[in-house]
DNA sequence: TTGAAAGCGATACCAC
DNA sequence: GTGGTATCGCTTTCAA
């Protein structure tokens, strides 16, 4: 069996509540007995029972909120699943969870949202966050104001938030750039496509992805990246534009969305499987064309995590008492090639 | 708040016994009786508070057994770790874990480890596994003993275990054939080198890669597999007489241990970085080795996991009553180039 | 500063 | 078949 409060209170002599005050440095114990209390526990390897504090602190509840920008592409719907995963459990443990979608990057949007969310009355708040000033300022008083903060998927660290969930978005774009360099031993042209400047996490990722390829590989050769606005249309236009200009492109790299429009142009160039394509996001489309061979690698960032932890991290501090132990929840950057599937 | 047992108690009219019996068909219950209550529950969307069972029953105290074959190479070093992990926590919930490693792939000394277990006493007993017919019928006998097995890093799906933990090997190999395939674009030679013919993990990757080479990448041509048993000394020695023989090989696999000798060996024949090598396990040495370039691609199996879940799981069966909810649960086949670490 | 007692939700066991 | 009750380990509250 293992230590229990009360072993330690009976071996020290004392009630299972002073213990208690003790262990959970609730104060009001006279210095020596703590120090007592202390090395008994010490010396019987106490470890608190999880279980028991959970049952106790399990019937409190709380309202968390969950807001999720950029909520119209095929990535987020995936990490909406991971959310209302979350909000089924925390549900059936009496608690809420209150979700707010918000299309494309809208900074304004988001800060109303914010609000309307304080006023229903949310003790917690995970959010796909984002460099605008505007929204960090926001931000940091909502924390002042005591009110827990977790980004997902993109991160604000100015603004003060507890932890962040999601990529390492920099990092993701220097592995696409080693796996460009391998795919491309002999070097080539590579064209770079972007979604949005404002998106930060985007962004990051093809800086990473420019930086190592300058610098790690010189036999390959970068154009300009272009932007697509997260949109098939434009990324496709903007590859055939690419290729009539340098019809010797080697390589492409996406760091958001619009990857459908890259395989079509691919597709109708007939340089499908030909041009070594990378891409990011494990969507149903996605995996059709990594299996058909027109995406060479795609790098999955498990979207079903990034919905799912915030609010588990958010209940586990509010309801249980649970602070994160990371500050980074760096979801894998996980490699795919077709065969993954 | 959540619905608990009382409240479906009080709507039904019964006492919490009652509910008790039905929600977890224990029997004893008029059919009746059974039916409004089910619906209740039903209605009530309960769900049970997974806090309060686990309070119960974390008072009762079991013994679980772990055998580790190929104890002493670094993967398994790793392993056991996440092993250690699940020791400390489960050991704080007052159950025991006793873990027993064996060098190299011993069926006899395996054997004799689960006589050892079974006269300990254990409850629960994970191992790796294999396809040793004398093992498959003695975890045959175990299982229809009443004591649930689990298998990890190598299965033996014919023991009738209830769940494997691991990599699902013959995948990762054709995973790795399509980084070869991607790497080599104009095709070319590949040395493949496994461990021990009766490594069943080993072998199920080599036989991916070898299959999935065949098929999908004609223009790359596989010598035969070398045996090196897992040592680096013989691995660098199969190289070297290798290369005498085909100084054009493009490409080495090697499907089980012995890859610093590969590593050794390249570097002395001064193609370190230009031969693209594929390995499995993120230990040290190879980390150093992915780092400095003499390792292109390494599949990481997440060692921890594969030692942590298996007597958690044990654990959860035998003193929370959760039976493990998959069959297989396999870990991420987890491609790294250098830009990972 | 400390102790005693109630209660969290589920289970086990013993009466009836 | 069914109800009542003690119990698990911990937190909380109130009185001393």
């Amino acid at each position: 069996m293992a230590v229990t409060l009360k072993q330690i209170a009976d071996a020290a002599g004392v009630s299972r509540g002073t213990v208690d005050r003790v262990i959970n440095k609730r104060g009001h114990v006279r210095p020596e007995v703590e120090k007592r209390i202390l090395q008994i526990a010490k010396d019987l390897h106490y470890r608190p029972n999880p279980y028991g504090r959970a049952l106790v602190k399990s019937t409190k509840t709380s309202k968390i909120g969950v807001i999720c920008q950029f909520g119209e592409t095929p990535f987020m719907k995936l990490v909406v699943e991971g959310i209302e995963q979350a909000r089924k459990e925390i549900t059936a443990r009496g608690s809420e969870v209150i979700i707010k979608t918000i299309d494309s990057y809208d900074t304004d949007r988001t800060l109303t949202a914010i609000d309307r969310m304080l006023s229903d009355g949310v003790e917690g708040l995970a959010l796909t966050a984002g460099p605008a000033p505007e929204l960090q300022e926001k931000l940091r008083e909502v924390i002042k104001s005591g009110i827990p903060v977790i980004t997902f998927n993109t991160d604000s660290k100015e603004s003060g938030r507890l932890s962040y969930v999601g990529l390492e978005n920099y990092r993701a774009g220097t592995v696409c750039a080693g796996l460009m360099g391998s795919a491309l031993r002999d070097g080539g042209l590579i064209l770079p496509i972007s979604g949005y400047l404002e998106n930060y996490a985007h962004s990051r990722r093809m800086l990473g992805f420019r930086e190592t390829i300058a610098m790690q590989f010189p036999s390959i050769t970068l154009l300009p990246a272009e932007l697509c606005h997260d949109t098939d249309a434009v990324a496709e236009e903007i590859v055939h534009r690419a290729l009539r200009l340098n019809p010797d492109i080697k390589g492409i790299y996406i760091s958001g969305n619009g990857q459908h429009g890259v395989c079509e142009a691919l597709r109708a160039e007939g340089l499908a499987g030909k041009i070594c394509l990378i891409v990011y996001d494990l969507t149903e489309r996605n995996k059709n064309e990594l299996r058909n061979g027109t995406i060479d690698f795609l790098i999955d960032q498990n979207a079903f995590e990034q919905g799912y932890r915030p609010a588990m991290l958010l209940y586990n501090l509010l309801i249980l008492g649970q602070p994160p132990e990371k500050e980074f929840y760096f979801t894998d950057i996980h490699i795919m090639n077709r065969f993954c599937l």
